[in-house]
RNA sequence: GGAUGAUUAGCUCAGUUGGCUAGAGCAUCUCGUUUACACCGAGAGGGUCGCAGGUUCGAGUCCUGCAUCAUCCACCA
């Protein structure tokens, strides 16, 4: 068809085609039959617009459900976008701030706010949506789905409400992570270990008192009650259970416990750790455990909200930040010569990830979800359910078992459970879902959705609700049920597959885990596929301060989606990182266009369309080519079942390029069997455009188009290796690609132009398939064909002053020489390689005498290591009567 | 401190259960303007597979140790 372009243009057709599959009604599964099949998007958040990282998930899980449909599934890939509490509240008012809005959340109020952030969500939503278009993901738009809509926010209350009649979910006075700047608590998988230098001080409370200790927030032991020591500890035992009283210039003198601690390492510091049970973690557990024991410790809260030190710490520090109070506390040890020692560390702190301050310890009542405690009817916890789903299968059920790809991150899964605490649900932001609790004047804690009419217990109308809202991670991970109905989870869930990058994996994947297999009593997926973080080409992560960010839609533009989703998926392995960039962009533009123009080709030969190949009447070409597809379609299927995109693409691209478009098609030009051939071109072009389709599906529908077909490529079933199966005794084809390399190889190492006429000696007397000089009389005109400059073939043994090789098969290519030879050149490079040959016999040799290895190794790697020594030595010989004849 | 990954051609990376003289893309060099394709074709050069041991008939692949880099986790005051 001469009116397709010479080159591509993905411009003018992506939308098009986008749209044609839309409207088909295919992404729908109620519009599709067989066996049911369900991908989740994890969903975007609406900070903003899609980067690449949103480009490389989108693309895997397309190809994956692309590949499940053309296999014949009722494929279901459900859209949908995250609210994402505190970053899109944190970016919203970041840009107000920006804006000259100093405090956004008093200036606006809480409604107020909130209406600030639903629009700007609302506008990045249909960004990034219509970016999820361009991508060309083949997802059911009528499922869209939205974290934070109506359906999501029944199901977050449901769940909830289940949790919190069964016990799990509690309110409890803890020590929590606190962001000043954000004003509100962050979980431990928020946070973001950040190394910095600081000091650390040795010092004593009081001349008298008998231990020193360290720290490196000397403002915090203002709140000391205690100090733990190794029960072991020889130096400090006597003092155990003594009460040491000093005055630091706290509010009131402090009362110092010395309390017994196992986990106190005597070989480290001074063998004994102050304790702050107001602002240490570590601190606040040890003030539980002595209430435990009936041996309390008190809890001095120093450093406020607002992190700035409050009137417990004593008239001298309160009212100031801690940077000041501890100047001064240090200031104050100096003064009365209780400092020992003050070291520069290096050493690690919270910060965190969303709004980037150091973050606080602070106790304070907060919503918590137990993971220790066993579920009701069930007898296990939350924790046992979440490796239960990894391991066994729940309840010992194989169908109800999670499989982690690449495997290794199984590992990195347990782990992280082995250390997980309870998770801190509350947060102090007002973008989000509104905990589902209510407060009765009376004290009465009820549980709904909507506002009580009244207290039941008392019936005053005055009730409150909780004014915190959910930890975002909360609703994401109920997302692979909350976008069901309770009718589709019966066909669909749990899901069949789901992919995501590593660094979510404890937010999310762990968070689903514990979800769904509490409140569906399923697993949320079968199979799980981590993928690794893209980054530039030198390693670096992406990213707007270093300027190296590529806009996905950019690149699309540019060089078309196709391009973008093949470099994304190809030369890639599991788990690790993606290097990126634009000549790797580049090649795969150039080969969508090679696939592009190889079309053009077949279509350009015939318009007979889906033509059964005669099988009678093939030439070796053919033969050869039906047997490397049959073999190709056997590859890419288990790579795809096996999750190994980057293998199949990488093969795919392989017999594309190499195979087809290189040798068939080019010998096609020289083979007169024209009614077969058009029936193979057409078949294998057809059968490749599926194969090809789920990684770069613009322009195998284009060119699926272009073949006349009345149904899209989109729903075509995928090929079967059986329609491609050889005939027995299929001679290859393969010597005869050799024999011309081989040529064209001789030419260019002997420096004979390429075009230069030559006559051909072939000698086939140690070659290992029989009568193959028969055989290769019927090549002689591809031979003579392919650009090798052969006008004349003889046979047998090659005639004196000629240059020869031997090819692997173990054909013979001889070429007389015609007197345009650099000798010296060529000596030198004959001579290498004789040395070569000869290292390599003798390695070989070697290893043909040892007993061992003729005796264990498998029969056919000895005969192929006796038949290469035999061409080696046939091949040194002939070099060796060359390098004589240049003499 | 613990864990995981990486280390293979100038660059970016593949390499499945150990097995044919270790592969691809980009870059370099040579040749080529032949009606599918210059977003092209035909070739070439370039690698003691990080280092040191071990297992094996045989190791890029398995084991041990070391080095360098990266990432994650961790309460060492």
């Amino acid at each position: 068809m001469s009116e397709l372009s010479k080159a591509y243009d993905p411009q003018k057709t992506e939308d098009e085609i986008y749209s044609t599959w839309k409207d088909s009604g295919f992404f729908n599964p109620d519009n599709l039959k067989g066996e049911p099949y369900s991908i989740m998007m994890p969903p975007p958040n609406v900070t903003g617009v899609l980067h690449l990282g949103h480009a490389l998930e989108n693309s895997i899980m397309d190809t994956m459900a692309r590949y499940q449909r053309l296999q014949g599934k009722k494929v279901l890939l459900v859209p949908g976008t995250d609210h994402a509490a505190v970053a899109t509240q944190a970016k919203v008012e970041k840009l107000l701030v920006e804006k000259g809005h100093k405090n956004p959340r008093e200036e606006f109020g809480r409604e107020g706010l909130l209406e600030k952030i639903r629009e700007y969500a609302e506008e990045s939503k249909s960004t990034i949506l219509s970016q999820v278009q361009k991508m060309g993901t083949s997802c059911d738009w009528d499922r869209l789905a939205y974290t934070f809509d109506e359906e999501r926010s029944e199901m977050v209350n449901n769940v909830f409400e289940k949790m919190y009649k069964d016990g799990l979910i509690y309110r409890g006075h803890k020590v929590v992570n606190w962001s000043v700047k954000g004003q509100s608590t962050c979980s431990d998988d928020e946070l973001e270990h950040k190394e910095r230098t600081g000091k650390l001080y040795t010092f004593k409370y009081s001349k008298d008192f008998p231990i020193t200790i360290a720290t490196t927030r000397p403002e915090t032991k203002l709140g000391d009650t205690a100090v733990a020591v190794n029960p072991k500890d020889a130096r400090y035992k006597k003092f155990i259970g003594e009460t040491f009283t000093v005055d630091i210039g706290a509010k009131k003198p402090l009362e110092i416990k010395i309390i017994a601690n196992d986990e106190v390492d005597p070989e480290f510091g001074t063998g004994a750790v102050g304790v702050t049970p107001a602002h240490s973690p570590v601190d606040f557990e040890m003030f539980e455990i002595q209430k435990a024991k009936n041996d309390p410790i008190e809890l001095i809260q120093v450093i406020g909200e607002d992190g700035k030190m409050t009137a417990e710490a004593g008239k001298n520090y309160e009212g100031l930040t801690v940077l000041e109070a501890r100047e001064k506390f240090v200031e104050f040890l100096k003064e009365n010569t209780l400092l020992e020692k003050e070291e520069e560390i290096t050493q690690s702190v919270e910060t965190s990830d969303r709004f980037g301050d150091v973050v606080e310890a602070l106790p304070k009542t907060q919503w918590f979800i137990d993971v220790n405690k066993k579920i009701p009817g069930h007898n296990k916890s939350l924790k046992e359910l979440m490796i239960e789903a990894v391991t066994t299968g729940l309840g010992g059920d194989k169908n109800q078992k999670i499989t982690i790809n690449p495997e290794r991150f199984e590992k990195v899964y347990f782990s992280w459970i082995n250390e997980l605490r309870d998770w801190c649900i509350s947060r102090q932001i007002w973008w989000g879902h509104r905990i589902p609790i209510w407060y009765c004047e009376c004290g009465e804690i009820i549980v709904s959705r909507d506002e009580p009419k009244k207290c039941e217990k008392c019936d005053s109308k005055k009730i409150k609700q909780d004014p915190d809202t959910l930890d975002t991670w909360f609703s994401s991970g109920l997302w692979t049920f909350s976008t069901l109905t309770e009718e589709e989870r019966k066909v669909f869930h749990p899901t069949n597959w789901m992919q995501m990058g590593r660094d979510i994996i404890f937010f999310w994947m762990a968070r689903m885990i514990l979800m769904t297999t509490y409140y569906m009593e399923e697993i949320p997926f079968k199979d799980v596929y981590i993928h690794g973080m893209l980054r530039d080409e030198h390693g670096n992560k992406f990213s707007k301060s270093a300027g190296n960010t590529l806009d996905p839609i950019d690149v699309t533009e540019e060089y078309g989606t196709d391009a973008l989703r093949l470099s994304l998926v190809t030369g890639i392995a599991p788990g690790n990182d993606i290097k990126i960039y634009k000549e790797k962009i580049e090649s795969s533009r150039n080969f969508v266009n090679k696939l592009w123009n190889i079309s053009r080709y077949i279509l350009g030969k015939s318009k007979d369309s889906n033509k059964e190949i005669n099988k009678k009447n093939l030439t070796l070409a053919d033969t050869w080519i039906i047997q490397k597809m049959n073999v190709l379609i056997e590859e890419v299927t288990s790579d795809l079942d096996k999750f190994r995109f980057s293998q199949a693409s990488e093969k795919l691209g392989d017999f594309t390029k190499n195979d087809f478009a290189d040798w068939y098609l080019e010998v096609s030009k020289f083979e007169n069997n024209e009614e077969e051939k058009t029936a193979i071109l057409q078949t294998i072009l057809r059968d490749l455009l599926k194969l090809w389709h789920p990684f770069i599906p613009f322009v195998t529908e284009t060119i699926w188009k272009e073949l006349d077909e009345k149904e899209l490529l989109l729903i075509q079933k995928w090929p079967k290796k059986d329609s491609y199966a050889p005939s027995k005794d299929a001679a290859s084809f393969e010597p005869i690609i050799e024999i011309i390399q081989t040529v064209r190889n001789l030419k260019t190492e002997n420096k004979i132009e390429p075009a230069k006429k030559v006559k051909l000696f072939v000698n086939t007397k140690s070659c290992s398939i029989k009568n193959f000089e028969e055989i290769i009389k019927t090549q002689e005109n591809i031979i003579k064909g392919l650009r090798t400059g052969v006008e004349e073939i003889s046979y047998g043994s090659s005639q004196e002053n000629s240059i020869s090789k031997t090819t692997s098969h173990g054909i013979t290519v001889s070429i007389p020489l015609e007197g345009l030879i650099d000798t010296q050149k060529e000596r030198a490079e004959k001579e290498k390689e004789v040395e070569n040959l000869k290292k390599y016999i003798k390695s070989v040799e070697g290893k043909l005498s040892n007993k061992q290895f003729v005796s264990k190794a498998p029969k056919e790697v000895v005969e192929r290591e006796k038949e290469s020594l035999q061409k080696a030595k046939a091949r040194l010989k002939e070099i060796e009567k060359y390098l004589k004849s240049l003499k």
